[in-house]
DNA sequence: AGTTCATAAT
């Protein structure tokens, strides 16, 4: 936290010069400073000075500014400038990636370009950043040409920041990697960790070793990063070999190892090594957290999270947003809101991921009123923000909500992506909404510039197919430009048992079983189907073909949590020791819906 | 004016 600065202008401001000399030194830590309210200040004080356009000012203001994730307010200022120098540039499109604006680095990359100017070793490093999870092969190919006209490969970080980049492009870009990686005539550790990474990452494990044991020197990025390697593929025997040959191993080494563990499910093995932790540092308290409540084990998961903060580790970001998520997977409500409380504790305002998680966690724990309410004191709201919300409100049946949410969304001017469609159009599938549904899927290309991708068409089947169309549901899958998977027949197949279509399931199953001939959901979906039409010889029959193939339906289980305990249930389930008092209330519950003429649906 | 690689991640 830098030192508040306070901003006096002299009474008497002698000359143009001096004023501006005084600003240069209260302006020093400006770009550190974490206060928008001073920022706003200085801002505020620049602009009555008419400073702003000083090509040492503006800088200072666009990177506060963008710490404090105020994009647009440094948007502004750069706009007021007339002829930036390479200097702004780069502070500019260095703000633009760390807000995670690549589009528009690269487009003010361009118009400095057209203006002129000649990137520098700068201005590079931030455009490969932007190229980050965003598979932009052929732009890291461009920057690649740039850099070697210009000789800017004197530094090995330049080279080895390219093979990053290259491997974050999946299976194509790994292979220029590899290519630049043996024509290069000088390479140190990082090349050779950066270069085996991208090989994991597209599962090449085994080319990965063979470069590990040809390396020249190795250091612990080195080891560790082939202990997650096998990590990763599963080879828990082979990492904990590995391990145990370490020539040292640090908190890295043991973290991803206690990583493989939860992952594996193996929690007792995982909470031993963790345990036996010589250091532990705010990830692994975060893996052990996750760990458990992905597992569901809420009391394990608080506990932990407990132990961490009598350690004195303050949760950041990162770790805040890996439990947050851990607990809407597995709808942990207990300890998202005791991370909640403790977020709370700590920082007076969130981060806009930070409040991200929170909105997912409580909408994915049914909790929508509490998501609505992170997501109403939200002071910004992002794409993501928007998606979330519409999800959560869609998911749990408030269609009309979703949709007013919308166009409110609309109205502040944010860009519909292709999950904010989904949402909405699922929104229209759980409440009925069938024709404004047409509607929203006809047009969203036209209006929004979205292609429907499969899980649009899915959301379609599901609309017409619910509102008994089974036949424009059907119409649509064999119109669809892609072919369809799964899901796409599975919900078609669910249709039809809705509506009692024997006919036409019975051709949508020959599609599913060439897909998937062995997935036991489609046997059971057959036989819901004959059950629904009350063929009883035929259910008798599927369940025989099942037996005969050896396929056994996993039984889907639902859970809920009282007290920071969660219950799973499964069909025919009496192993909770309450077993006998729930069957009780469960035929209470049969007879109370006799009563009122409600027949319970029994399926396979 | 700032740097690359390893563990958690919306």
């Amino acid at each position: 936290m830098s030192k508040q600065m306070q901003i006096s202008v002299p009474v008497r401001a002698p000359t143009w010069v001096s004023t501006r000399r005084i600003f240069q030194q209260k302006l020093q830590d400006l770009h550190k400073c974490t206060s928008l309210n001073h920022i706003k200040q200085v801002h505020a004080q620049i602009l009555k000075q008419n400073l702003h356009q000083d090509l040492y000012v503006a800088p200072k203001l666009i990177s506060a500014f963008s710490l404090s994730q105020e994009m647009t307010l440094a948007i502004n200022v750069f706009k007021q400038i007339p002829d930036p120098n390479v200097h702004l540039y780069n502070t500019f499109i260095r703000a633009c990636v760390q807000n995670s604006h690549s589009l528009l680095a690269f487009e003010t990359f361009f118009e400095m370009q057209r203006n002129g100017l000649f990137a520098d070793n700068f201005t590079y490093p931030f455009l490969l950043k932007a190229c980050d999870g965003q598979s932009w092969l052929p732009l890291v190919k461009m920057i690649h040409n740039h850099l070697e006209k210009y000789g800017f490969f004197q530094d090995l970080f330049v080279p080895n920041s390219l093979i990053d980049s290259y491997c974050k492009c999946g299976l194509l870009g790994v292979k220029s990697a590899m290519r630049l990686f043996k024509v290069m005539d000088e390479r140190d550790v990082v090349s050779w960790n950066s270069m085996i990474r991208g090989l994991l990452k597209v599962g090449e494990l085994s080319e990965a070793c063979k470069l590990f044991d040809e390396m020249p020197m190795k250091d612990a990025v080195s080891w560790n990063t082939i202990l997650d390697g096998y990590v990763k593929a599963g080879e828990m025997n082979k990492a904990f070999g590995l391990f145990e040959s370490m020539p040292e191993r640090n908190v890295v080494s043991w973290s991803t190892m206690v990583s493989g563990y939860c992952k594996a499910g193996d929690m007792e093995m995982a909470r031993m090594l963790f345990d036996r932790m010589p250091v532990k540092n705010l990830v692994s308290w975060t893996i052990i957290v996750s760990g458990y409540a992905v597992k569901g084990l809420a009391k394990d998961a608080i506990r932990s999270f407990e132990q961490m903060e009598e350690a004195g580790l303050k949760p950041d970001d990162g770790t805040v947003i890996s439990i947050l998520a851990s607990c809407a997977e597995s709808g942990l409500l207990g300890l998202g809101k005791r991370v909640h409380t403790s977020i709370e504790r700590i920082r007076y305002k969130c981060s806009v991921n930070v409040s991200n998680a929170l909105v997912d966690m409580y909408a994915k724990c049914g909790q929508v009123d509490r998501a609505l309410s992170v997501f109403n004191g939200m002071s910004k709201k992002d794409l993501v923000s928007w998606n979330c919300m519409l999800q959560g409100l869609a998911m749990h049946g408030h269609g009309e909500k979703a949709l007013q949410l919308f166009s409110i969304m609309r109205q502040e001017g944010f860009r519909p992506d292709k999950v904010t469609l989904v949402a909405v159009l699922c929104a229209c599938v759980h409440a009925g909404f069938v024709d404004e549904g047409i509607r929203y899927f006809n047009n969203m290309e036209r209006d929004y510039g979205i292609v429907p991708h499969i899980e649009h068409y899915g959301c379609m089947v599901d609309l017409l197919g619910r509102g008994g169309r089974l036949k424009e549901a059907y119409r649509l899958v064999q119109s669809m430009p892609v072919e369809p998977n799964v899901v796409i027949w599975g919900t078609l197949l669910g249709a039809c048992r809705m509506h009692n279509a024997v006919g036409l399931a019975e051709e949508v199953l020959d599609c599913l079983f060439k897909l998937e001939p062995s997935d036991p959901g489609n046997y059971s979906l057959l036989s819901n189907i004959f059950a629904s039409a009350g063929d009883w010889s035929s259910v008798a029959n599927v369940r025989l073909q099942m037996k005969n193939f050896g396929i056994q339906k996993p039984s889907g289980a639902s859970s809920i949590e009282v007290d920071d305990e969660v219950h799973e249930f499964t069909v025919f389930d009496k192993s909770h020791p309450k077993s006998d008092k729930i069957y009780q209330m469960i035929n209470r519950l049969g007879l109370d819906l006799k009563r009122v003429h409600v027949v319970p649906k029994v399926y396979l």
